[in-house]
DNA sequence: TGGAATGATGTTTTT
DNA sequence: CATCATTCCA
């Protein structure tokens, strides 16, 4: 048990500790994961059945690197046997096997926020409400609070408080959404994200069989990131480890970051109530950064009302100040990231990696991201628009799901006129309305349409019929064909393939690749495990199990070095040696919306701590004067929280007057002042001294496009230029292009280079 | 019915 | 400035 040498007492008390409830208040950085995996691994060398331990994390990737970790320390094979994930994948995963006790079909759907909101959508109109005043997603939001906290449809129209603020928020329907929405759910043997836990909750609660056989199988709880559990995840993890009361929980509440999902700190308190006798184990000591980091990091949280006190410190070197810059706008901001990134890996020799960029917002990516490539440094974005939420690769798996789960009405209104086969939208009404009569799901109707008659026409009903004989077609393979057969199968059949080859734009090739890149994916996991090559066929639906929980994190990193992009609140449990926290500005970070409440703006404080505390060697802050929103400039201040880091922690280069003192992070130019003198911004290039690599025109270059030079346009092609209006900014240009004809174009926007 | 053209509308944060 | 949704024409 050599391991337990690298525990520094506090933390070897608690992974020594084996029964009765504990609870790990972990600060930043003070190894919480390693407690944890060791813990485990602990536990397993001491003789513990790997099958009795539930580990619960907060993301796919968290539960990956601890199993690897653990499986470091007792071996893989011990290691793989561990239930040890999200609350949604190990709770899904439980679902799946006694999901028949609820009525739901084996092969039930996830249903991800998309398919959620829409469903709503559909059901709002259906219900005949303003979708201006019930909008799906606030709507959802509502929803999803209610579940949270388990309260079922019927539960949600009898109580009259909330009855009365839904009528006081001008939405008194909402209730009845809920219950349409769930019913339709229901019907199409689909659970939404929160259904996971919701219907867990009611499994166990309803099912003592049930209940008393999870929690006898698992020994030992553990869960991650306590702090961001909600009532359906406490009440979850208290009833499965109420038979031994081994349970573990680990958190910090200064990075409690979640609790518009429901999040509750008063978990953390509950459970000094449930288990008096509970032991306490406080983590203080950071490993992670600098003093500098540390200490400005906690000369933050101080504002908090609301917290836990403790005393986070570091035995590590002070480290450099924090540097804190100005950009002149959200361009010069992506530029600035870039140079210093540059200039860093020049000077010292460290990687791509070693980097990251952290923001508020996914939308904050774009400015970063063309600044980067210009520079030709590799990144990749984490969190955004995932690769499974990309049109294409939502409509393949939406063949894929509705051969495992016809039923699935969200995959069905997706698929059965794409590629188009002449049913449209009059159609689909016409069986909505007739499956609401019936009290059926679509597929029903057009599977059996001489039980369930819809009063269709003759050739309508014909096409359905040819659509139901391909889904079934491809059904009766399910159990046969391995994974990657079928869906190559079906990606053929369906037309989908044939479809997207047909368009050779580059956004066209893409989407092809895309789904290239899906079926490679499939056929890697339909490939048997060399561990266990005697397991039986990988088939379509046990790929589709866990899809719909999967994010853009939890894909394969690649081994290439790159710098990463993401949202703090993606970054949480992450460290990084050099991290810029950027768009540093009121009303984005602070977000607007926070700016309500204490509570609210205490939670965006302690997200500005977990930024900070990602940190290991260095942190830059950043802002931007204006920023583009929705095309158009805006103007804003710094942020708070930087003037809440105790000064003698930062290095305020942005107070520097311009020109002064330009050194930069080791050579920056100055502050791009011409940008502000013309008051109307633009987009693009910024004029700088950097020329930039690709050739589209920046300002400067105007006065090249003269009448009858021929230029090239990103969407039209080749044209000739035949006339010039306007001054500076608001320069025009009539174009005449063969492919679509005579153009008016702003300069300042039409990325023309020119031919 | 399908596609193109035009007009409203939106940016927190995620399993 | 996107994207989406609705509208209008073939």
């Amino acid at each position: 048990m050599t391991y337990l040498n690298d525990l520094n007492e506090e933390q070897r008390k608690a992974v020594e500790h084996v029964d009765g409830p504990m609870m790990v208040i972990a600060g930043a950085g003070s190894g919480k994961t390693r407690v944890l995996t060791y813990r485990i691994a602990h536990l397993i060398e001491l003789g513990a059945d790997p099958f009795s331990i539930l580990s619960l994390t907060f993301t796919n990737k968290a539960a990956r690197e601890m199993k690897d970790r653990i499986g470091h320390i007792v071996g893989d094979r011990e290691a793989k046997n561990i239930w040890m994930g999200t609350f949604h994948s190990v709770f899904a995963r439980i679902l799946r096997i006694e999901c028949e006790l609820l009525n739901y079909p084996r092969e039930f759907t996830i249903y991800d926020t998309a398919d959620s909101r829409s469903l709503l959508k559909a059901v709002i109109k259906e219900l005949g409400h303003d979708e201006k005043v019930y909008k799906p997603a606030s709507i959802h939001a509502r929803i999803s609070g209610a579940k949270n906290n388990l309260i079922s449809p019927q539960d949600y129209l009898e109580d009259p408080d909330i009855q009365s603020e839904d009528r006081s928020a001008g939405r008194p329907a909402t209730g009845e959404i809920y219950l349409a929405y769930n019913t339709r759910c229901f019907r199409a043997g689909a659970m939404d994200f929160d259904d996971i836990l919701f219907n867990m909750n009611v499994l166990l609660r309803d099912y003592p069989a049930v209940l008393l056989k999870y929690q006898h199988r698992f020994r030992y709880v553990l869960v991650d990131e306590y702090q961001d559990t909600n009532f359906a995840q406490y009440l979850i993890i208290k009833k499965l480890s109420a038979a031994h009361e081994n349970i573990c929980v680990v958190g910090d509440d200064a990075q409690s970051i979640y609790s518009f999902r429901g999040a509750n700190i008063q978990n953390i308190l509950n459970f000094k109530s449930d288990y008096p006798d509970f032991a306490l184990y406080k983590l203080e000591q950071n490993y992670r950064s600098t003093q500098n980091i540390v200490n400005a990091a906690n000369s933050v949280i101080e504002k908090n009302r609301d917290q836990i006190r403790k005393t986070v410190w570091t035995d590590n070197p002070a480290g450099e100040r924090i540097a804190v810059h100005k950009a002149a706008s959200d361009n010069d901001e992506g530029i600035f990231v870039a140079q210093t990134i540059f200039e860093i890996k020049n000077v010292q020799k460290i990687f791509n990696g070693d980097f990251a960029i952290l923001y508020r917002t996914n939308a904050q990516s774009r400015s970063f991201e063309e600044a980067l490539r210009k520079l030709n440094i590799p990144y990749r974005i984490y969190g955004g628009q995932s690769f499974y939420q990309r049109k294409e690769i939502k409509d393949l798996l939406a063949y894929f799901r509705l051969t495992a789960n016809p039923r699935d009405e969200e995959a069905l209104k997706r698929v059965i006129n794409y590629p188009t086969r002449g049913i449209g939208k009059t159609t689909i009404d016409k069986l909505i309305v007739g499956a609401e009569q019936h009290g059926v799901s679509l597929w029903e109707l057009i599977d059996k349409p001489t039980t369930y008659p819809s009063g269709l026409g003759a050739a309508i009903t014909n096409k359905l019929s040819d659509f139901a004989t391909m889904i079934l077609s491809f059904r009766a393979m399910l159990e046969t064909k391995n994974a990657f057969d079928l869906a190559h199968y079906i990606a053929q059949h369906s037309g989908i393939l044939k479809d997207l080859y047909a368009d050779r734009s580059p956004e066209g090739v893409a989407r092809y690749q895309n789904i290239e890149e899906l079926l490679n994916g499939i056929r890697e996991f339909s490939e048997p495990d060399p561990q266990a090559p005697e397991e039986s066929v990988k088939t379509l639906s046990d790929f589709m199990v866990d899809v719909a929980l999967l994010t853009d994190a939890d894909q394969e990193d690649g081994d290439e070095d790159k710098v990463s992009m993401m949202t703090i609140h993606s970054a949480k449990g992450l460290e990084f040696p050099y991290v810029f926290i950027v768009g540093l500005e009121e009303n984005l970070f602070p977000s607007q919306m926070a700016l309500n409440s204490r509570e609210e703006l205490e939670e965006e404080r302690r997200l500005f701590y977990v930024a900070l505390t990602r940190a290991k060697s260095r942190a830059f802050l950043s802002y931007a004067t204006t920023r583009f929103r929705w095309g158009q400039p805006v103007f804003n201040d710094s942020s708070r929280f930087i003037a809440e880091v105790a000064s003698e922690f930062l290095d305020r280069k942005d107070l520097v007057g311009p020109g002064k003192r330009s050194s930069g992070f080791g050579g920056f130019r100055q502050e791009r002042q011409q940008f502000i003198k013309s008051g109307t911004a633009w987009s693009g290039s910024s004029g700088s001294s950097e020329k930039s690599i690709d050739s589209s025109v920046s300002p400067a270059d105007f006065q090249a496009i003269q009448p009858g030079v021929e230029v090239m346009h990103e969407r039209f092609g080749k044209g000739k230029v035949l006339g010039i209006e306007g001054q500076d900014e608001n320069k025009k240009a009539t174009i005449f292009f063969p492919s679509a004809g005579q153009k008016q174009l702003l300069l300042r926007f039409a990325k023309l280079t020119l031919v």
